[in-house]
DNA sequence: GGGACAGAGTTAAACGATTAAAGCCCTCTG
DNA sequence: CAGAGGGCTTTAATCGTTTAACTCTGTCCC
């Protein structure tokens, strides 16, 4: 493997000198000598060794991503986005995983929320990505996390798909406030008042964000909120199913139902269809994420997409903005997302 | 950050003691002073520089991973099970994703065979793995590749999922052909005679190693091979329905279907809800992989579960065993897989 | 007594890059 | 023409480890 000193003997300069070309130090080396060095580095087929370069500068070209919990639907796709513009800037991924889901399972947890204990994997995550000289960090999380305070460095940090309090971070999310808004509006327009929601947890936030848009819509109409038609649920399709049995059991049955993700939707069809109520007539339905599962249910669920590789992608530029010492162009950036129209509910734009 | 020259002061010592302490090379220090430069190290926090050690030594506690593409179910499920043994020993995770399937869409080609044209990406990372001083290399793809003639070093090398014809190859996969044997027998055990087989290409090695698998069970029943049930697919559910729909077309219709994906089962299953055919009855059928689909069509789908957390498992402790310089078990490991009974198919053991 | 040897620890040279500081050479100015 | 200044290049220290080679001390045996 060739190296610097290499480089240099065969374009007849200094290891500084083709030091400051590859660095595209322009003011340091005229033009001529450049040319020289970049001629001799591609023969040479000369690509500069990380470790040495991490060792010197404590700078690389390495993205470490902390993630939740790689398995998820979510977490995977956003991965897959970060990984699709690094590989085109010539960016490294080094993947800190903190594989929650299969914790809270060993450990036969129910619930989510338990930042604190997970605040030490992550510091030794940020320790190694320090070490290796990670140029920034993205952290990939559904749950709402602020990990800012254990950085003690000043390396960049983006937060993909997770909300954090504090103003001055950097985030990229989906507009889920917006997107609930105008999927009750065509409900509404369809003639559907009664619209029930199947909402996430109290303390999520993108289930607050849902909310409100949810809100929005209905008083914008001049509608009627009625807090009997929002129940929460826990994510899971088991809690769908009771969230809709609640539901149907109300004096007046709603005529449509928004759910905050597909497995809750899922299970709340199971429901309807004991009931013999005709779905996507007597009341139609949409879930949230666009899983593949879908398009497999009968009927096929209309949902609502989250750009999460796009997610996965801007963040990904966000932060190689940020490393490269520029700024990035907003802090908070949401991305819009799209609906997915399948049996269950007809939407027109 | 504390250094190892901090500890040696701390300790009393030379830094080179303190690295032999690190590194367990017991014979060098004598206990009493290993103790104290241990109570040392912990006293200040010490972690070792994983730049400067790689760039020394050329070697880390970092697993390379290269994968055909992280957001395939298998690929995902793998990666996630080497996390958790990396978790577990203290190792890092390097993840050098060759995103497979979005660039064969975006160059709107239909095939994988495309082994070739990925030989310089695949070098790209090994590069890298090199460079950070990686201690071996996992490589996790659904396709057939090899790649043992791209590392030119010594860096040990385990494949996972993936089959490779050199004998010398470390390899970590499930029982492909066993549990087509079983799977077959039980539906003979049934009384069902015609069983048909809607295979994966015929290029592909786990479709070869299931079809043998179908073959024997039917051979050692002493039943009749009719060339005209096994038909082949591309994997796609677009491609189950076309071979369900070639197999209800014959003069004597199959009375079993063994898919060998549940995308082309759920194709088939479409197919006999079309031609009237009661699944589970007049023809029953079995899918392979038991992705979370199969519990949501209806009738739910009888399926088989790969082991794919544990083969990342063994995979990652395999390599982990080759990097510390021992030699690993086995060459080739084939872990069971599990017949998960649902609605299509009775299996009793 | 002295050479051989073993055990325990130290010295110092790498590994491959970055970068402040110094050096060289040319031009310009008073 | 001396001195300043600027453009371009080199020198050499440095990052934190690893490890071959060396030193030192003590033991043993002929």
């Amino acid at each position: 493997m060739a190296t610097l000193k290499d480089v240099a003997e065969r374009a007849g300069v200094s290891t500084a000198t083709v030091s400051y070309v590859m660095n595209n130090k322009e003011n340091k080396v005229s033009a001529g000598v450049a040319k020289k060095v970049r001629m001799a580095a591609r023969e040479l087929g000369y690509q500069p060794n990380i470790a040495a370069r991490a060792l010197r500068s404590s700078r690389s070209n390495i993205i470490g991503i902390i993630s939740e919990d790689i398995a998820t639907f979510q977490v995977n796709n956003i991965v897959q986005g970060i990984n699709q513009t690094a590989d085109r800037e010539n960016y490294q991924i080094l993947l800190g995983d903190l594989n929650l889901n299969s914790r809270i399972w060993r450990e036969g947890r129910q619930d989510y929320s338990l930042v604190m204990d997970y605040r030490d994997e992550i510091r030794d995550k940020v320790e190694i990505f320090r070490m290796v000289g990670a140029c920034g960090i993205i952290y990939v999380g559904m749950h709402d996390r602020d990990i800012t305070g254990l950085l003690q460095t000043d390396i960049p940090l983006v937060y993909a798909y997770s909300y954090t309090k504090n103003p001055g971070d950097y985030m990229v999310n989906n507009d889920n406030q917006r997107v609930a808004t105008r999927a009750v509006e065509a409900m509404l327009r369809q003639g559907r008042r009664r619209i029930g929601l199947i909402s996430g947890p109290v303390e999520s936030v993108p289930a607050y964000k849902r909310l409100i848009g949810y809100q929005t819509a209905l008083m914008d109409a001049g509608a009627v909120l009625d807090p009997e038609l929002i129940v929460y649920g826990d994510w899971s399709d088991r809690s769908g199913e009771l969230a809709c049995r609640k539901l149907m059991a109300l004096e007046e049955r709603p005529d449509a139902l928004f759910c905050m993700n597909d497995w809750m939707a899922v299970g709340a069809m199971k429901v309807l269809k004991e009931l013999g109520v005709s779905i996507g007539e007597e009341v139609v339905l949409i879930g949230f994420d666009d899983i593949e599962l879908c398009g497999f249910v009968e009927p096929a669920l209309t949902s609502i997409s989250i750009p999460l590789v796009e997610i996965g992608q801007r963040a990904a530029e966000k932060l190689i903005a940020l490393a490269a010492g520029g700024q990035a162009c907003c802090h908070r950036e949401e991305l819009p997302c799209r609906i997915v129209e399948r049996e269950t509910f007809g939407y027109e734009d």
